[in-house]
DNA sequence: CTGTTAGCGCCTTCAG
DNA sequence: CTGAAGGCGCTAACAG
């Protein structure tokens, strides 16, 4: 490659000092005509390609652009429906106020103080995990603004996130008063530590991940609280019943924990199926995690809603689309994308900010077939 | 905002030099530990966050990532499923390389030159369209490697095509061995003017669309054709029925251009049934639309493959999952992504390449109803 | 090992 | 309107 042509070439190539050479290029107004155009010709005359924005850069200290880092490979901005949608969010507010959008990866430890330090950006969107205080220092360190999705890393930092817990309580709820007694929980990664399949009560108390934990809970604050509702005195009436409603135990139901990917989600689904057939509802934590047990069942002659009921998380764009539509807790996950990309740009102190969810009945839930508490 | 504070400054609080301070930074090793941990306190003590990027972007000259560039908003990226798989072959080798993502809309005409100039890239991968040679030529001038994707723009640039009209031709020619004769085409963009509805001679003479384009033609070649093809000879045999069949003549067709998103699709497929409804297969131009079509039709009663057989094109994701699944054109969407970032990445001289396509036949075709040719 | 020096390419005062 | 000069923050080359 030969040796690039630089502003100051043009400009002594045209006879006009470097000044006036920059502002023919970035403010062709102010310089007279005739100038301009002998310094246009000496340009394309040797081939100059434009100011280089890394020089300007250097000299603007703006970048104009905000990263957003996850903590996984960067197909997973295109792979995971969520993140897709949280993306749109973001994408939308740098369309708006003409800013870039740069993607970066964290998903190598060894790697991420590297490339969160080599990002050329104005700040960061991170969206984390509990047990990547390290990532945040990372990001912390780089003395950027930053806004933390999903996790609350406490104040002074800006973070989003919404009520996982609560939702949670929802979707078990709203099965409870559907009537439905015989549970399965497909459950998120626990811990980062890639193992799938059955979860005991050990690893469940050993919850990295906040969303899982606090999914997790949710679930059993709603079977906890089964016997105390009203609708469910309503329904069953007796003493017995509520009693007994209050006796399910998440420690005693089957649960899978499952990656969320397609792959994962489908090995989920058959490993939940193949251990508890007998389940009438499945709580998945996530849309994707719940549209495969949807598969599962079809591939099993199972009907939706009628021999099995599903609740999803998230109400991913997919959700709506499924085949019957999936009944979910939904999340304003573009929305969140959006607030945290204007958390960005317009700086101001830290916020944290907590979304609402709420429970969207479509099509895949319904009574169980035999309609009384089952045995 | 305080000023920051510079490696200067931190040299000078440490007592060392410049260039021992950078030192500690990107190679701790060569520096004596007593200076280092010395550098290293002044350096927590005065709150610096690191070398900052730019200037050592300026410095090295390499930015270690590459640009995509869409004539789309950024969103765009997120939204269309064929896009997001393209992403994620580019992204793939992203990761491979360690090499940052940056996304670039080139949307707005007037902000273009300035975002492909501004963009902090090593190189550019762009998805551009026949109208688009603006866009190129203002990629050509920033004067990095670039790859072109889905137009040819000539020698002397790397490209990457696909065979849109065999592709298109394949789709065609498996509806008419399979015995269809009433067809109806939904066709993506023919110009850029964001003008939909029924297709006329004269609009698809102007088409400014490469794929729609050819994709077009490749239909038209099947049905010329047909009455020469030794199956067809073979199934009807008579020479009246080969007359009659190589008298399809692509502009007595229904044909509905939309827009290719969610929405577009919808409505595209809505026009097409509502003005067609005697059509026994559809010709979609993409997978997104052949799916608009899958729901339009159930939400008619109409059983696909039974009532009307549909062929998408692309082979993205979804087209596998849906219920039927798709039979379309694939195409190798990914790899696509992958070898232009390769490209981009290895250098060379410029390379023209053309990706096969391929037609999968899943559950969305069979043979019209009244299996005799049709009146 | 450490200090000094010289740019990387640009833009923006400040004089004229 | 134009020219000269300084500096954005960093690192590589070269002396010590």
């Amino acid at each position: 490659m030969a040796k690039a042509v630089r502003l100051a070439d043009v400009a002594r190539a045209a006879g006009v000092s470097q000044g006036t050479a920059s502002n023919v290029f970035s403010r062709p107004e102010i310089v007279r005509p005739e100038v301009r155009l002998r310094v246009e010709e000496s340009a394309r005359r040797l081939g100059y390609a434009g100011p280089d924005p890394k020089g300007r850069l250097l000299r603007a200290g703006k970048v104009n652009a905000i990263g957003v880092v996850v903590m996984d490979d960067l197909t997973y901005f295109f792979s995971d429906p969520f993140n897709r949608e949280f993306m749109r969010g973001v994408a939308g507010v740098c369309d708006q106020r003409g800013a870039g959008l740069a993607l970066v990866s964290a998903l190598d430890r060894a790697k991420a103080a590297w490339t969160i330090n080599s990002a050329v950006v104005d700040g960061f969107i991170v969206q984390c995990i509990e047990g990547g205080d390290r990532l945040l220092e990372l990001t912390r360190k780089r003395g950027l603004p930053f806004v933390v999705v999903d996790i609350d890393p406490g104040p002074g930092a800006n973070s989003i996130v919404i009520d996982d817990r609560a939702g949670a309580r929802l979707a078990a709820e709203h099965l409870l008063a559907l009537g439905h007694r015989r549970f399965g929980i497909l459950s998120l990664e626990i811990a980062g530590d890639g193992v799938t399949g059955p979860v005991d009560r050990t690893r469940r108390a050993s919850a990295q991940y906040g969303a899982t934990r606090d999914r997790l809970l949710g679930y059993q604050d709603a079977f906890a609280a089964a016997s105390a509702l009203p609708w469910w005195r309503e329904q069953f009436g007796g003493y017995e019943e509520a009693l007994a409603a209050a006796g399910i135990d998440i420690d005693d139901l089957p649960i899978i924990e499952a990656l969320n990917d397609r792959r994962g989600a489908a090995a989920g689904a058959k490993a939940l199926l193949d251990r508890a057939p007998e389940v009438t509802a499945v709580l998945a934590m996530s849309d994707v995690l719940a549209l495969a047990v949807l598969d599962e069942a079809r591939s099993r002659g199972l009907r939706v809603p009628i021999d099995l009921s599903v609740v999803g998380y998230d109400d991913v764009p997919e959700a709506a689309a499924a085949i019957p539509p999936l009944t979910t807790i939904a999340q304003p996950i573009e929305e969140k994308g959006r607030l945290a990309a204007q958390m960005i740009f317009d700086g101001g102190p830290p916020r944290r900010e907590m979304l609402p969810v709420k429970l969207v009945v479509r099509g895949t839930t319904a009574a169980p077939r035999q309609n009384s508490p089952a045995r």
